[in-house]
DNA sequence: GTGGATGAG
DNA sequence: CGCTCATCCAC
């Protein structure tokens, strides 16, 4: 009935209110915002674009082993399926279901099933075994790591002057305002000028756009979809690109409009990225082209795989209304659950009857970034983030609970292993990568999960050693001396993890020119070559460290008290006897030499780099465009508290312990 | 800075 | 499901 009223002519007359519940979606569109550079993410021209790896996982097996693309392949993780790719997924596979292997494989003789890398006892490296057990393996996703940096430095070498996010390890956020506002004035030269006799000036609206050729460009989401149970919706095979051309309605769709022009060069730009992505690396991917970054990501789900879609703002309202709106990005969860409990509601049409005021008494001020979102808008930024993760968490659930304290020092020194080669790993693009403390995680039983944290020294050598000797102390902060029992979950983790995120030029330039200057000066305040931690490093995961004596001069003259020298400040470095010897503190003094000496290197730099290297200090993520609170409080909502902002650049002895 | 909670994938 | 990552907040 009310069908009737919804199916009007928008662009008879003024073309305004597309639906009274959402306004703004056909916006008036001037020579003004055409040559505005900096309207932001108030800019009637957006084109925000969302790309991800379809079945990430999986794919990245495929690529691995080479195999054709229709082959069916699962990922498992000791017994569950972390990922399925599309052929597999037609047998009904489904990620829930725990499987039989023996069952399946009969079932589906050509099905793949590949367990994930693992780092298992004695190995130095992850790799793929035959005999994964989760009693003595842990998992490794490094090679997904790798290979979503891949994508992702291949969507960007295409899409140059892009505003580019990676969202997560399978999955980017593009923004291509800026590129299209340019190739938009390069195909329509007419637009350069504003006509003499236009009426308004700069203020007058654009003429009418030309006709848009979809053709190619991915499925347009149709502005009046077909009901229920007839056409294809999703899930219908179909060759065509785009589909709204056989429907019959067809003429009840309103006109294009630039914006319209914009989202059509937008998906241009994504499909030819894509294009490469998958000729030159095999990922297939899913793209979603539409006015924001949620509409942006619901629209990637419309058609999967290999696929994009793209979702005109005319379509948007009906498009939304039957959403589940827990599907939307930070309604998925337990404030989604709160809203529609609260609203009786599942649907986003079901909420679009409650006013913000309402909205914002019961869920708080913040609340008006929800009841935006209903109705299509979304504020958010495309933000460049750092290439550097800020964290780096190897992790380990024990099926079978610590019986015996050694357990935890046990897997301590198997995660400790694996933050070293990913530490180490990274810094070979990123040469002084550090992270500014140790974090160690434990849980016992079903209890909340405990945790315990402390600086991590600036080292250029990260060892295993160095690693498992803070786990441990951690360990014994957090189990004290009682004896480790039913521990069920161990975590270390390093977090703050930064460096120079200059040029890559720069930093190479500026290192070997800091080394130079050293070697010329002639210091032998590196000790690397005599290193107990380096001639440990060679010895993957092995524990044993015997205590042997330094090389002679490591000393100082007081036999008791460990200590040495510095050739450089002449300050006497002595070992520290506040914690009770351990097997693990053996290397300390070699440590605290080590990093002595990283200390003044890590001054030297700075000295020098002068204007030309920054170091980054933690960036605040300006929270005042609406954004959803991630990480919303229990009970009832706060208020936003604004925070200060933090100097850009934070002096290098901040991440130092004094010597 | 520390430790916990929430959310996404 | 197990393993990650990020961000926010009270302390």
């Amino acid at each position: 009935m009310a069908l009737s009223s919804l199916v009007q002519t928008p662009w008879k007359g003024k073309a305004k209110a597309l639906d009274q519940d959402f306004e703004d979606l056909d916006p008036v569109i001037t020579y003004r915002h055409l040559h505005a550079q900096n309207l932001g993410v108030r800019d009637p021209l957006r084109v925000i674009a969302l790309c991800d790896s379809d079945a990430f996982y999986a794919a990245c097996e495929m690529v691995r082993l080479g195999v054709d693309k229709d082959t069916p392949l699962v990922v498992l993780q000791w017994d569950a399926m972390i990922a399925i790719n599309y052929p597999a997924r037609k047998y009904g596979i489904s990620r829930l279901k725990k499987y039989n292997l023996k069952e399946l494989k009969e079932k589906h003789p050509d099905l793949m099933i590949v367990h994930v890398a693992t780092y298992k006892e004695g190995e130095k490296e992850p790799g793929y075994w035959d005999d994964v057990d989760t009693k003595t393996h842990k998992v490794s996703l490094d090679h997904y790591r790798r290979e979503s940096m891949k994508i992702a430095a291949m969507f960007k070498e295409c899409l140059p002057g892009c505003e580019t996010e990676k969202a997560s390890i399978d999955e980017a956020f593009f923004d291509f305002t800026k590129c299209v506002r340019e190739i938009i004035l390069e195909r329509y030269p007419y637009l350069k000028q504003v006509p003499l006799d236009a009426p308004d000036g700069v203020d007058t609206r654009l003429p009418p756009p030309p006709p848009i050729a979809w053709d190619g460009l991915g499925h347009v989401i149709p502005v009046n979809p077909a009901p229920a149970g007839e056409g294809n919706a999703e899930g219908t095979p179909s060759n065509q690109e785009a589909s709204a051309s056989t429907r019959t309605d067809e003429a009840s769709d309103p006109p294009c409009t630039w914006h319209d022009v914009a989202l059509s060069i937008g998906a241009e730009l994504i499909n030819k990225a894509r294009q490469q992505v998958y000729e030159k690396l095999g990922y297939s991917t899913s793209a979603g082209i539409a006015r924001n970054k949620f509409l942006a990501k619901l629209t990637a789900s419309y058609k999967k795989p290999n696929s994009q879609s793209i979702l005109r703002n005319a379509a948007i309202p009906k498009y939304l209304r039957p959403l589940p709106f827990q599907k939307i990005r930070f309604l998925g969860g337990k404030l989604g659950t709160a809203i529609a409990k609260e609203f009786e509601a599942s649907t986003v049409g079901d909420l679009l009857s409650i006013s913000l005021e309402e909205m914002q008494r019961k869920f708080g001020e913040d609340s008006i970034w929800i009841y935006e979102v209903l109705r299509g808008i979304d504020r958010s930024e495309v933000k460049e983030k750092s290439a550097v993760n800020k964290s780096m968490l190897a992790s380990k659930n024990l099926p079978t609970p610590i019986t015996d304290a050694s357990e935890g020092l046990h897997w301590i020194r198997v995660l400790a292993a694996e933050l070293a080669l990913r530490l180490n790993e990274a810094r070979e693009t990123n040469p002084n990568l550090w992270p500014k403390s140790i974090v160690l995680h434990a849980r016992r039983g079903y209890e909340a999960s405990r945790s315990k944290q402390a600086p991590f020294p600036f080292t250029r050598e990260v060892t295993v050693d160095t690693i498992a000797a803070a786990g441990d102390k951690l360990w014994k902060e957090l189990v004290g001396s009682e004896l480790a029992t039913k521990v069920t979950s161990v975590q270390l983790a390093f977090t703050g993890v930064e460096g120079a995120e200059a040029g890559q030029r720069s930093i190479e330039g500026f290192l070997t020119s800091a080394q130079s200057a050293k070697r010329q000066r002639g210091d032998d305040t590196d000790i690397r070559h005599v290193s107990l931690d380096d001639s440990l490093a060679d010895q993957g995961n092995d524990i044993a460290t015997s205590w042997t004596n330094g090389p002679s001069g490591d000393r100082s003259s007081d036999a008791h008290v460990p200590s040495f020298v510095c050739s450089r400040c002449g300050k006497k470095i002595i070992l520290p006897s506040t914690t009770a010897p351990s097997v693990y503190e053996e290397g300390h003094l070699e440590a605290l030499r080590r990093e002595h000496d990283d200390f003044h290197f890590a001054q030297d730099l700075a000295k020098e780099s002068a204007g030309g290297l920054v170091i980054s200090g933690p960036s605040k993520s300006r929270t005042g465009n609406g954004k959803p609170v991630s990480g919303a409080s229990k009970g009832s909502p706060k208020k936003k508290k604004r925070r200060k902002d933090a100097p850009e650049n934070v002096g290098i002895e901040k991440f130092f312990r004094k010597p």
